[in-house]
DNA sequence: GCGACAG
DNA sequence: ATCTTGTCGC
């Protein structure tokens, strides 16, 4: 009944081999623009956002209902042209450092999904809810997501993956200016690894924007914020919108 | 030494 | 990630 145990804790053996995964991947990461960026966003049709939504109870165990959901915008309208959510119950906790081993799988699905039975509606750029190299191994779930799909990929995380040896302390995120204003983030080799983006005049927070796979971070930075009208991207907007929505359906059905 | 820690 | 009320402003 291995099953039925807790299992907020993974064994120190998958963390092993987890992090050599990921450092294998890492190696095989662009961090240069493909043909699709060749003269700005000129070229950009389609931005696809990824999300996935828990219940309030399911913390971080696994194997509990959860949804995922992708979203496909018209560039520059940010008007959705195709949705699909779809269940799904994690099989790993959430580890810090390694989202992706739980939240890869159903994104996966999703896209591939996509390509097969709509590849009319295949995205030139998915934005992943996470980090991309803004990752203690440079390797978040966006570089996975765009390691195993060949489709470019930016990380957008709504809160800072607090590492050592990094330079962003709230000082600088607070003293940022208008909307559009950035500040690189670099570690103490001076590695850039990402940036925080105001991408909203009324946000207080910013965002936090990294290469996933396939482009560059100048072209990750004006894809991200030509896609804002709020603090959050649309694609990622919507798509949180969808999976929450179903969760709170699949709530009101369990209760009673 | 302990705690920190995307979602 | 998730829970929550009101409040301010276009």
């Amino acid at each position: 009944m291995a099953g039925n145990m807790s299992d907020a804790t993974v064994d120190s053996a998958l963390i092993e081999k987890w992090t050599k995964v990921q450092n294998d991947l890492r190696s095989n990461i662009i961090t240069s623009d493909s043909e699709e960026w060749q003269s700005d966003l000129n070229s950009l049709k389609l931005v696809a956002g990824l999300d996935i939504s828990y219940p309030k109870d399911a913390h971080d165990k696994s194997h509990s209902d959860a949804y995922a959901a992708l979203v496909i915008c018209k560039f520059p309208s940010m008007e959705i042209v195709h949705q699909d959510v779809e269940l799904c119950q994690p099989d790993v906790p959430y580890v810090p450092g390694f989202l992706a081993f739980r939240e890869l799988p159903p994104l996966l699905n999703l896209v591939n999904k996509l390509l097969k039975e709509h590849p009319e509606f295949k995205p030139d750029v998915i934005l992943v809810d996470g980090n991309g190299l803004l990752h203690p191994q440079k390797c978040g779930v966006a570089c996975h997501i765009g390691y195993h799909t060949s489709i470019c990929t930016i990380g957008v995380a709504k809160n800072l993956f607090v590492m050592e040896n990094v330079n962003c302390t709230k000082a600088m995120v607070q003293n940022m200016g208008g909307a559009g204003d950035f500040t690189l983030i670099k570690d103490n080799e001076n590695c850039i690894l990402g940036l925080a983006l105001k991408s909203a005049e009324e946000a207080k927070n910013p965002i936090y924007v990294s290469i996933g796979h396939k482009i560059c971070l100048e072209s990750s930075r004006k894809t991200v914020l030509a896609c804002c009208k709020y603090r959050v991207p649309e694609p990622l907007r919507f798509a949180d919108g969808i999976s929450r929505e179903f969760v709170r359906q699949l709530l009101a059905k369990t209760d009673t």
